[in-house]
DNA sequence: AATAAAATAGGAATTATTACTATTTTCTCT
DNA sequence: AGAGAAAATAGTAATAATTCCTATTTTATT
């Protein structure tokens, strides 16, 4: 059991993305926490949100389209990708139900263990759509 | 409108991924055609690939462990992916009427748009369960 | 303050994917 | 069937995202 020590980057990035709401990618979060620790490593960066999300402390949110994102919020919720600006947007209700529901029809007829699923919302964003409008 | 002009090596790559179950990747298309045409490149099975996505002859399956699958069926159906050995499952049941109470769900109080979701399911595949038991 | 363990910076390496270009294949017209 | 134009390919170079490596620095412990 390695022990764990504090370091000023890693507090740096958890922070920063605590702050977030708009879910940045890795390369998001070194250009902000650059401008604090100038000299700090894209390396850094990765592995330190590989701790937090193995620590239950973020989340990694892989999208569809290929890229991907990380979450401070660690609370289950759903997300939403916006196919005209690809800004990822937390849904704010709970679809507990529904998703228990999916799991068992899912599980009806496999001989495997579902564990679980993520739901994935897409469309068009509020600002995209008063653009468009 | 460019014309469309048949192409072996695109033929072969639509068969295989019709015949398949198990969601290949790219590389995967590739080892198998290579058999049959030991001189294609990995760029035009790429390049296929995404000309069958875009023509909706094929789905890209964007997995949550960063892996990209491709599947012939392109009715829309719910996947699953083994947490153990990472095997991409077709999910033989129809969450239509979850799904469609989810989009409602989501769209109460979200001034976007919401045009749809996927769901992907995640555990233990059959396979690996016997495995372990 | 001394030491050991952990973390970092910086850069090299890897992987997946896309882009480029000369050559080959397909299609159309005769 | 043959010629010519357009599309597709093979092979390779380039790019992007991420991981790996190592010497140095930082943190925690005594």
């Amino acid at each position: 059991m390695a022990q764990i020590k504090h370091s000023r980057q890693r507090e740096a990035i958890r922070i920063f993305l605590m702050s977030r709401k708009d879910h940045p990618t890795a390369e998001a979060v070194y250009a902000h926490v650059k401008e604090e620790y100038p000299n700090i490593s894209l390396g850094t960066v990765y592995r330190n949100l590989t701790f937090l999300v193995d620590n239950g402390e973020a989340i990694k949110v892989p999208c569809d389209d290929g890229s991907v994102h990380f979450d401070g919020n660690v609370e289950p919720h759903p997300h939403f990708q916006c196919r005209r600006c690809g800004a990822i947007i937390d849904l704010d209700f709970d679809g507990t139900k529904c998703e228990n529901a999916l799991n068992k029809a899912a599980a009806t007829d496999f001989e495997g263990i579902i564990e679980g699923n993520v739901t994935f919302f897409y469309g068009i964003c509020p600002e995209c759509r008063r653009e468009n409008s």
